[in-house]
DNA sequence: TAGCCGTGGTT
DNA sequence: TAACCAAGGCT
């Protein structure tokens, strides 16, 4: 025993404080997530992970329940089109996820079982599933002991632990490494505690106006404790208006206002030329907004190619429409 | 790795 | 009001 070295001292002697004082208060102030039942499904779990990636909760929550509704297993989304899982995917942005997801429950469906593995290589194997949605599916639906970073966590052991205002544009091993010794070490506690430390940062923690007095552990944070400084490094900043993005997203909308392919000089030719054309009264509205953006042909064209390029949009002999 | 990928609420 | 931000993933 003289012979083994000293394990590496703890981060915190106060660590099962810090533990107690986040899923205390995450006991008492947690928002009712229908994910977060315990009769909710892998499934379930899984489809929130996939829409909550870069969108906010509310936004999440009816489509969440239509979806889940609408195709209760894997198997269900499997045998509908890509076509209907975007149009299902209605408003919720970067609708390559929804892409995503249909793939996975394809994949799923024939590797799987039909069930959504449990094992995080397995996980991490599917289209769509990243680091972090492999983690939070094997913790939150399977009760793994994984480690979990998401920006909410990062941003709080930013703050709680570096005493910084924001953490760094990209995930460091670093931040990982500490996350895993911030865990606890039981595995029920591990799961409450990376849910906990994830919705303070969503509520409490929040990127630009923190809610410090309603914080459990504000005597113990370093950034409080430093008086709060500005963030290091100024904010990237997401461009938007005139963007290619911008153009693709209100093209794709007027395929997803219906049914009918579009004529493709209606999207991509000159402006009049969409005038009494015979669309339906959802779409034609959404074609008025993709002209209202007063984008150049050149563009419009080059977003319904992109739309093409990754499958969101196929070219038929009537036009333009969401896959099949 | 940095840039790209939607959308709408908040500041 | 323009900018910022949101339970990321992929190339």
């Amino acid at each position: 025993m003289s012979s083994v070295p000293a394990p590496a001292p703890a981060v915190d002697p106060g660590l099962p404080d810090l533990h107690r004082a986040v899923t205390g208060w995450y006991d008492v102030a947690a928002r009712d997530l229908p994910w977060r039942d315990p009769d909710c499904s892998p499934w379930g779990v899984m489809v929130s992970e996939f829409m909550l990636q870069q969108t906010p909760v509310v936004r999440v929550l009816p489509v969440w329940r239509a979806w889940l509704q609408r195709w209760p297993h894997p198997a269900d989304l499997a045998a509908a089109s890509t076509g209907d899982a975007v149009r299902a995917w209605g408003r919720l942005g970067y609708p390559r996820r929804a892409l995503r997801l249909h793939a996975a429950a394809v994949e799923i469906t024939e590797r799987h079982g039909g069930r959504v593995p449990a094992g995080h290589d397995e996980l991490l194997a599917l289209p769509g599933v990243g680091a972090y949605t492999a983690a939070a599916i094997a913790v939150f639906a399977f009760g793994d002991r994984q480690v979990v970073v998401d920006t909410n966590i990062r941003r709080v052991q930013a703050r709680v632990v570096s005493g910084r205002a924001l953490p760094s544009r990209s995930l460091t091993a670093a931040e990982t490494r500490l996350a895993e010794r911030l865990m606890p070490e039981d595995d029920a506690l591990a799961v409450r505690w990376n849910q906990a430390v994830m919705e303070l940062g969503a509520v409490v923690c929040t990127a630009r106006s923190p809610r410090c007095e309603q914080c459990p552990v504000r005597h113990a944070c370093a950034w409080v404790a430093a008086g709060r400084p500005e963030p290091a490094e100024a904010p990237r900043g997401q461009s938007w208006h005139g963007t290619d993005r911008q153009v693709r997203g209100a093209v794709l909308a007027v395929l997803r206002a219906g049914r009918d392919p579009v004529p493709e000089p209606h999207l991509t030719g000159p402006v009049d030329v969409a005038t009494g054309t015979g669309l339906a009264p959802e779409p034609l509205r959404a074609l008025d907004a993709l002209h209202g953006l007063d984008a150049p042909q050149e563009q419009r064209r080059r977003a319904l190619d992109g739309l093409i390029q990754d499958g969101l949009a196929v070219r038929g002999p009537a036009g333009i429409s969401l896959p099949g």
